[in-house]
RNA sequence: GCGAGAGUGGCGGAACUGGCAGACGCACUAGACUUAGGAUCUAGCGCCUUUGGCGUGUGGGUUCAACUCCCACCUCUCGCACCA
């Protein structure tokens, strides 16, 4: 017989449903809680292969965690706003809010058809009013706090999607969504002050280190991008102004040949007033590289080499006073450390290339450790060295190492007044405004008089009006919403216009976790109490692609919650375990639309069913690895479930019950819930799968000649045990043996160890690492009689006697070792 | 270039603290049952010159014993990348 997945999987989803099963409370007694999380999905209108392996993993770990006696939340919502939604509405004329609820109601058919074990009664959708409500009030929390700010600023625009983008948005050059060109725009915009937060930032690694994979906090760091350094003045000659730079290489300062600066420096501005006055020619050549560079994109920057003008100005050197050409560079970024860099063609290779093309002088201060007989005859080999070494041509300094030296100079130069250490970061405050209607609007006022005022808190939400026309045309279609713009200044009376623009949809993210805690607080986005209860999440699990967006943010705001008493400081950091699944690759790429190789869960649901499509995924691979997709392996999962069905209800018909008892039976019944155990402590939830199946081969052989109550004893415990993985199945078989409660509500089978230690195992005899015999016998048994047992053999004795025994027979795990000359 | 991870049959993957490499599954082969088999069951399935030998990316080392530890190298994947 086939069990049927189609009637038992929908009779025990509409039980769960009625009966609530999963509807947490905020405490119970004599259970600790325990936060499970998953990365909510983006109502794209379909769950794709990537959510259905999240979740499945994430629902996994839910329903173990219950049945280890913990109070789980296990909560899920709607990451709902964002762009597909006003995309869709200009393509198919369906306003975004209709199009995005209707994609939820559809997904949630979905993620019910799964089986998947969410409180519903805590689902966000970040797009209604009661959710992004509290993104305002939030904004305007930070803005009281002077974390967030407006200004003007050269940005990230993306042409396609006709908004700005945060610095983590842009992938290569290239907009995280759409993939199409960024281009650099100044604009004035609102930013949060995540910068203020960097050091915080990284010191905290220390409470997530062990429950993070070192590679996603590497990306942070990187990301974050701290370095050690020194900054130095340059004066400037015949000029009463000066020029600072970053270098982490200070120990090169006498191998300074001339300075770069970007094109976009502050200080370029002045020059050029004073060249249009002087040198006509060099000011409109200057003029004209920098429109040219200003063309180049990040990629044409890096493709086209570097490019360069002199500026017509000295630097002076701090220390010899020498007069140090100033150029403009392509290759000298605005955007980080002070704009302007010391070349030291020498040993730097950007700077080695740019004076090999200018005709810039070339000078070595540096000598590798191991040249030190002739380091004054030390030559470059067409590049730059670039390591450290000791230090020559550097007057007070030579002989030096360069970590002595970097202390050495910049010791000096605070001396002179030149220069100081140094920190510098990569990572830039969050730009959080979009000029797109499908998002929260952000609570400010601009007033001729009065100018950026914000909403007041009582005034809230600031509603996003919803007859809108979406033509695909022009700015963002708030602006033409007259109501919507103009309005009273709430200082001062007068006609105001209100920001139209609207927040990033990594702001709802950022938080979400915590509205899950008090769903409906509807005078605060969440309560301390509620939210200790709760916070840190025990386990998060998503994918690595949110480490430097999501994640980071998240933390970002967790601090500030923290710091302005909003949340317990014990959840200084969100998220103490996270969990990264790999992708779901087919055919060797990524599942995704473009590629065209996605499956549709839901064909999957209806052939195969829940259970099957849950133990197929986690049985391809561990969750942290990347799971190739195969139509024949889904095909064994299901036809492992048909078996096991058909063993239970085999054994569950039989009329005879005179059996004995076995010992074998017991054993594997014991090491089974052993191995099991321990999986999912690790993770290992392949191998939870592989030692089941393992464990039903063995009954299939046994079952004939074993006592009926001591299978049927077995499989309820393989029941519990496999649970997590596929419910229904489990929950079925589990009704049929007679339990009235749920086996979600059930408790783990506990491992025996005493019976255990009694195993009879087969040990092997190895001499010399080869083995030479089995013998079959109890533990402290063959410790007692190895010799007998060993010379009982008539062609290991000859062997031995032949050869010398060298050191004596020992025993480790199931291995009797004999050393022999 | 920098950072992280990984290399085991035809494939996905097992192997706890160094202790029978290839568990479990897929694919494949043969057989049984059957009107039929794409259901189910039984057996086989790393390679070779098969009473034996060789095998966990390559080359060395430690050890009675190495997928596992040490040294050098190769390849692949991912992330970052003109960051001064």
């Amino acid at each position: 017989m086939r069990y049927n997945f189609k009637n038992i999987e929908k009779k025990w989803q509409k039980i769960w449903d009625e009966k609530k099963i999963f509807e947490v409370k905020d405490q119970e007694i004599g259970k600790k809680n325990y936060f499970v999380l998953e990365m909510f999905p983006y109502p794209s209108g379909m769950l794709h292969m990537g959510h259905v392996r999240n979740y499945t993993i994430s629902d996994l770990i839910s329903r173990y965690k219950k049945l280890q006696g913990f109070n789980v939340m296990h909560p899920i919502g709607w990451d709902s706003f964002g762009l597909p939604a006003e995309n869709a509405a200009i393509k198919y004329k369906k306003h975004p809010k209709d199009w995005t609820l209707a994609n939820i109601n559809k997904m949630k058919e979905q993620l019910k058809a799964m089986g998947f074990s969410y409180d519903w009664s805590r689902e966000i959708t970040t797009c209604l009013e009661n959710y992004y409500k509290w993104n305002q009030w939030i904004f305007l929390k930070l803005y009281e706090k002077g974390l967030a700010y407006r200004k003007e600023s050269v940005v990230n625009w993306c042409n396609k999607c006709k908004t700005v983008l945060a610095n983590e948005q842009v992938e290569n050059g290239k907009c995280w969504r759409c993939s199409s060109e960024v281009v650099q725009k100044s604009l004035e915009q609102w930013f949060f002050k995540i910068t203020e937060y960097q050091e915080q930032l990284l010191q905290d690694y220390e409470f997530i280190k062990d429950g993070w994979a070192t590679r996603i906090i590497d990306m942070q760091k990187n990301w974050i991008g701290k370095s050690e350094g020194t900054t130095i003045n340059f004066d400037i000659n015949n000029l009463d102004e000066n020029i600072k730079v970053f270098t982490t290489r200070v120990d090169t300062l006498y191998g300074v040949t001339y300075i770069v600066i970007a094109p976009e420096h502050e200080i370029v501005n002045k020059f050029i007033t004073i060249l249009l006055k002087k040198d006509n020619t060099l000011a409109k050549n200057i003029i004209d590289f920098i429109e040219s560079v200003k063309k180049q994109t990040e990629l044409d920057r890096n493709m086209k080499g570097k490019e360069g003008i002199f500026s017509g100005f000295y630097a002076i050197h701090p220390f010899t006073n020498k007069k140090i050409p100033i150029w403009l560079g392509n290759y000298v970024l605005a955007t980080y450390g002070t704009g302007a860099v010391m070349a030291v063609p020498a040993h730097d290779q950007r700077d080695y290339e740019f004076a090999i093309k200018n005709n810039l002088e070339i000078k070595i201060v540096i000598t590798p450790y191991y040249n030190d007989s002739n380091s004054k005859n030390f030559e470059l080999k067409n590049k730059a060295f670039e390591e450290k070494g000791f230090l020559v041509n550097s007057a007070e300094f030579d002989n030096l190492k360069s970590d002595e030296a970097k202390i050495k100079i910049t010791e000096k130069l605070i001396f002179l007044n030149k220069g100081n250490f140094t920190k510098t970061y990569r990572l830039k405050d969050w730009l959080i405004s979009r000029q797109r209607y499908w998002g929260t609007p952000i609570p400010i006022i601009y007033c001729k008089k009065c100018g950026i005022v914000p909403i007041k808190f009582d005034d809230l939400p600031v509603k996003l009006p919803e007859s809108v026309d979406f033509t695909g045309q022009g700015d963002s279609p708030l602006k033409y919403i007259s109501d919507f713009v103009n309005v009273k200044c709430p200082e001062c009376g007068n006609i105001a216009q209100r920001e139209t623009d609207t927040m990033d949809t990594f702001v709802d993210s950022s938080w979400y976790f915590l509205r899950y805690c008090d769903s409906k607080n509807d005078s605060m986005p969440f309560s301390k109490e509620k939210t200790s209860l709760w916070m840190p999440v025990n386990q998060y699990i998503g994918g690595a692609e949110h480490a430097c967006m999501h994640l980071l943010y998240s933390r970002f705001f967790e601090k500030v919650f923290v710091d302005l008493g909003l949340v317990d400081k014990k959840a200084i950091e969100p998220f103490t375990n996270l969990l990264n699944q790999g992708m779901v690759i087919k055919d060797g790429n990524k599942m995704s639309k473009s590629k065209g190789n996605i499956v549709d869960p839901d064909e999957m649901l209806k052939k195969y069913g829940a259970d099957s499509s849950r133990l197929f995924i986690l049985f391809a691979a561990p969750p942290h690895k990347d799971l190739e997709w195969n139509e024949d392996s889904i095909e064994g999962a299901n036809r492992f479930l048909n078996r096991f069905y058909r063993l239970f209800d085999e054994i569950f018909n039989r009329k005879d019950d005179s059996l004995e008892q076995k010992r074998n039976i017991e054993q594997m019944h014991n090491s089974t819930i052993k191995k099991i155990l321990e999986d999912y402590e690790n993770f290992g939830y392949n191998t939870i799968i592989a030692t089941t199946m393992e464990a039903i081969n063995f009954l299939y052989k046994e079952k004939d000649s074993t006592n009926k109550s001591q299978l049927l004893n077995f499989i309820s415990d393989i029941c519990i045990l496999i649970s997590p993985i596929v419910p229904h199945i489990t929950e079925e078989i589990w009704q049929k043996l007679g339990n009235k409660e749920s086996i979600i509500l059930s408790k783990l089978p506990v491992f025996d160890s005493k019976k255990a230690e009694k195993d009879k195992i087969i040990f092997v005899i190895q001499i010399n690492g080869k083995i030479r015999a089995k013998y079959d016998a109890k533990k402290d048994e063959i410790q007692e009689n190895i010799e007998k047992i060993i010379f009982a053999d008539e062609k290991l004795k000859t062997y031995l006697e032949n050869k010398k025994i060298l050191k004596k027979v020992f025993i480790k795990n199931k291995l009797i070792n004999i050393v022999v000359k």
